[in-house]
DNA sequence: ATTTATCATAAGAAATAATTATCAAAGCGA
DNA sequence: TCGCTTTGATAATTATTTCTTATGATAAAT
């Protein structure tokens, strides 16, 4: 043989702490041949004697003495093992990688981050705020674990469930309150601004224009909601925002809210994860969560 | 299967590292089957998963992240077992715990535990000094590694190596320099001061005199032979000391020192040890280096 | 001197781990 | 979309290891 065993350092351990084959060997429930070859086995591998056979009483070797302390020592880190596998196993712990899209991050993370933190008090929670693209691809890499995104993202390696719809509601001056809302086309004739390139709510707001990709007239491409809402305050045109960003983003700007009649634009804001991701019991169970701290909020 | 095996953290360990089966499989020197087969096991034992598994590359779930750090401390902790082993058998180290008779101790013991740290500096030496009967009994019970007495002993547990003769030398008050020297017999007629009950060397000084037990006349049993001499210098009688001891005893003792004549008292010290001590071989050259320190010195 | 306790050894049986061959799934390229 | 390749899983067989039972050897105990 070529390498000791842990099966050896148990038998050893054994051996060390009744200081007699038989007892030792009952202990490990084997036959006395068969802990006696093991110890052998073990003396040859290491090259030195561990015990010292008297015809009456047996006695630790002086290195048979260290090497029980290290036995011992190396039994319970491969116990910790298994401990640390149940742990793992029955409440999620320890670092869960959440990306999320920068026009869900500031309304829904608050609360969704305080409300897993309750509920699992040993996740440590670290977010990732970047466009759909990104999350996708450090989901891809296993830098993240899971992301929170508009549906569908059509992965055929991801894992999509729907957490909540989201209207967009459209962001117009507060002096424009009570002129008739447009319709869908007729923004296009407005002064639209929108997020920047590479945002997906960017590209669903055109989409709802029915317009493929960039408008015909002049935007300003803002990178975040905040910014967008105070162009608006400003005068400088309209926007649409989601809903779940109104109470946020119109409390400090003399805005006026409007939402479309029927069919209103909306998007599907749900979670992904890898398919084959171990965790995909528990982020089940987390969608779950958010689902709820999203319907409180919103 | 009940337990995690070592086989099995190096397997993981090797596909951690690659995070390739096939690779791992090589470093390992056995075919991807096998692998596979060992940490699809590991991952029984241990309810978890440790590896997520992707069609084209395979990821470390997050246990398995931590995992793989424990399975390196605990391989780590396996490999210098067996560097310790391999320590302890090239050099002497750690404890040696020396047992030594009284009449022996104070003359031999400064240049032997001198020559033997400086042999063996990793060496760390207890001396035990006591009389024969506890020097051994410390020995079976393994308290004692090895121990310098007068021999013979005769126990067949018992390894015995002699070391060196040591003759018995007269000591009488200074003024009694030039008095004839006594035949062993007419010692039993003068006031002959003995060490007291237990020390061999008050056994061996009344065999010298044909004496079986105690001597006819009253005598003072002395626990030292400083006290001895001190008391031959007060005039108080006559004693025997071993020939090493005379440097020391009689530096600042106005008596006389005579050697007898042939057939002269002698006894042999050696260094015996338990037949059973996987120590034997460096006891042996360690009763090299108490020889060799002996004969300088005596 | 016999008995008892204790560990070592031997041979065959059981369990475990390895190999080779093959399969299935998914990425990749035309 | 259709092979083709890569990669890991599975199955059947073989090899190795480990265990058990039976027995031996030695020294302590009676």
């Amino acid at each position: 043989m070529i390498n000791i065993t842990l099966k050896q350092l148990r038998y050893f351990e054994a051996l060390a702490r009744h200081g007699h084959f038989g007892r030792a060997a009952d202990a490990c429930a084997i036959s006395q041949p068969a802990l006696s070859m093991q110890i052998k086995e073990m003396e040859e591998v290491l090259g030195a004697a561990l015990i010292e056979r008297g015809a009456r009483q047996i006695r630790l070797t002086h290195f048979g003495e260290v090497a029980v302390e290290r036995a011992r020592d190396i039994l319970r880190a491969a116990d910790e093992l298994g401990d640390l596998a149940r742990a793992s196993k029955e409440r999620l712990v320890g670092r869960l990688r959440i990306g999320v899209i920068p026009t869900i991050a500031p309304y829904l993370l608050p609360k969704v981050v305080g409300d897993l933190s309750t509920r699992y008090p040993e996740l440590d929670i670290h977010v990732r705020e970047t466009v759909t693209p990104k999350l996708i691809q450090e989901l891809r890499d296993g830098q993240l674990d899971t992301a929170i995104v508009a549906l569908p993202i059509s992965e055929n390696w991801l894992a999509e469930i729907p957490l909540f719809e989201e209207n967009f509601v459209l962001v117009r001056a507060a002096k424009e309150a009570n002129a008739p809302l447009p319709s869908a086309d007729s923004l296009r004739e407005m002064r639209l601004l929108l997020l920047e390139e590479g945002h997906c709510f960017r590209d669903q707001a055109l989409s709802f224009c029915n317009l493929q990709s960039a408008p015909p007239r002049e935007v300003l491409d803002a990178s975040s909601l905040s910014t967008l809402v105070q162009m608006v305050s400003a005068g400088m045109g309209v926007t649409l925002i989601p809903e779940m960003a109104v109470p946020v983003e119109t409390r400090s700007a003399s805005v006026a809210i409007s939402r479309f009649q029927e069919p209103e634009p909306v998007r599907t804001i749900g979670m992904v994860w890898r398919q084959t991701s171990p965790l995909s019991g528990q982020l089940r169970e987390i969608s779950e969560i958010v689902r709820r701290s999203a319907g409180i909020d919103g």
